[in-house]
DNA sequence: TTGTATGCGTTATCAT
DNA sequence: ATGATAACGCATACAA
């Protein structure tokens, strides 16, 4: 039994079936010359019969636009970009674009061959969520062929648009919290500091002891990569300290739960042993135990900012050569029990 | 400060300023006949210093293939579709393939607007999730024109590849411990029907039933759509019936999320007071009370056999006309707590 | 080893 | 309102 591969037809093969020109049929299907109601008819009844589909390649070489962005984040296996990515495609999709998706799995050196990738393939816009700066997307938004917005991840004197959440003051906030119920020692398992969130949440960090007269120790700072794993090891450095953190904050998802695992295995209770908050909300935050204290990003929100602001950026001529915007949005600190005072000591 | 918009340089730009004709640059940049080193090292340099980029569009239309396939799943946001699609990614851009990623959420018609556009966009090859069946896969995979090969859900009576797990062996054993543990009365949080993981998981749960003898009772099944919220509601109906089962089974993560935050909300203990298991392994499961004993897919797997499967199609003329494999993995039983008996009734 | 010429399937500009 | 024709940027068969 074998397969038909019948060859695709085109828009001759359309024409010829109608028994009109070429031009005409393109005319009929992109409505960009007035066709009579007629020869439209035996247009469309042709399209049908012969099966034709239209071959956006070639429309693409001849417009000199693709319908496509390219999409570039860190980790797809994060529920953080996960559902940014979600948000994103939403918005793309209502408006007739494509989004072609690379991970670079915190790499920078496989984001740089991704994105040499998306310009070959020559996407109207990108949105990034960069492993770390490189020479590929700074002459990607020198160029100016296509718009970039940056999200998650800000880089300092890149002219791009970026949409990012104010790491400062919600980790200040989320680390105060554990200071206001009683902890002096506080662990963090911080971030890459070549990324911008990852300085920024060790500012807030510094930044809250500072305010309540705590002094930094940086033995109490782990470092790791945004990756559950490195956050557990960080954990569990943290927690074989002989005067060990009465209460650890870790800068993401990951990290956080790196840092469960790790007290799961040491058999230490949360929060009366060690107390715990951390970036990034879980879905499942509410049901299981112990529940945990979170800063919630506007992850859907940051998705729908970017792809906006990259349509009008796309669309617009005028658009393109604006000043790059810099968005800023706020968490929301989840407080749960992972962070409770003990009731009793 | 405004922006300048450089041009792209093309292939004729790197011939003048190499001095040589298009076609030398062409075969310097592709390998495709033999060059001189002198005029290819002359050639390089050209390309460097007009900062020539390929453009994969113009390559396409006149190659007729675009290194690209299409990867249509059902929930972007859910795990195991996440893990599969870092899995296909990998192997993908490992031998130059791009992939363009859909999310059909799982609603059919959305399915189908997205497949027209891969078609349109001249993809490769297609790795599909589906939503359940429409025409417009039919005719895909009908057509020929590019391989396709399903994944996680499959369909009977399609001409093309697919990549399933034993979906009625898995749940029968699951269920079947369930039935170990001491329960009679087994609720179950079913998926679509319309889809074979759902008529499968369900066919499982029947035999296991059947093979202990215990009455099949209608009351006990919730039917839901694989989603959070509709197993949150399915699981309410099974835990406000009168007589209200001591053992819960929920055919995928998100159902079991919903199940767990019903049992939450209601106050009642799992596993003391009903237990509980569920497709899907989760990353947290062994850090997070109740443990959640679980239904582990070889997600990757999945998604590396699929990917492979269709570069063979993609790559072999020959292999196009094969007729269609399924290859059925198999799924593992992770045994936690949260289906323990308990210690003291 | 290198160059010339043609076509991939469209869109767009011009006549008619 | 419709048709002939020239690009779009590249790959390739063929000639030199």
């Amino acid at each position: 039994m074998s397969k038909r591969f019948e060859k695709r037809p085109k828009m001759t093969d359309v024409a010829k079936a109608a028994k009109v020109s070429l031009a005409t049929v393109s005319a009929a299907i992109n409505q960009s010359a007035p066709v009579s109601e007629k020869t439209r008819a035996r247009i469309d009844k042709a399209i049908r019969r012969v099966g034709y589909k239209t071959n956006a390649i070639a429309r693409s070489l001849k417009t000199g636009t693709t319908s496509t962005i390219g999409l570039m984040v860190a980790d797809i296996t994060n529920p953080f970009f996960t559902t940014a990515i979600h948000a994103i495609q939403e918005v793309a999709h209502r408006h007739g674009y494509s989004v072609i998706l690379c991970c670079s799995d915190e790499d920078p050196e496989k984001e740089r061959t991704h994105l040499r990738l998306l310009a070959d393939r020559m996407v109207d816009g990108l949105i990034v969520a960069t492993a770390g700066e490189t020479p590929e997307l700074r002459s990607l938004v020198e160029r100016g062929r296509a718009p970039v917005v940056l999200i998650d991840r800000h880089i300092d004197g890149l002219d791009a648009d970026a949409v990012v959440i104010d790491n400062v003051a919600a980790t200040r906030d989320a680390v105060g919290h554990l200071i206001a119920s009683g902890h002096r020692r506080i662990g963090l398992i911080a971030g890459r500091r070549t990324l911008s969130t990852g300085r920024e949440r060790y500012e807030g960090y510094r930044r809250a002891l500072r305010e309540a007269g705590i002094a930094f120790e940086s033995a109490l700072v782990g470092s790791a990569h945004f990756g559950a794993d490195d956050g557990y090891h960080a954990a569990n450095k943290l927690l074989s300290l002989k005067d060990r953190p009465t209460a650890i904050f870790a800068c993401n998802n990951l990290s956080g739960l790196g840092l469960m695992r790790a007290l799961h295995e040491a058999g230490l209770r949360c929060p009366d042993d060690v107390a715990v908050a951390c970036f990034d909300d879980f879905e499942w935050a509410e049901a299981f135990h112990p529940r945990l204290t979170t800063v919630a990003q506007p992850t859907q929100a940051i998705g729908v900012q970017a792809m906006t602001m990259l349509l009008e950026r796309m669309r617009d001529e005028a658009a393109r050569s604006l000043p790059a915007r810099l968005v800023r949005l706020k968490a929301h600190l989840n407080v749960r029990d992972s962070s409770r005072p003990p009731a009793r000591r």
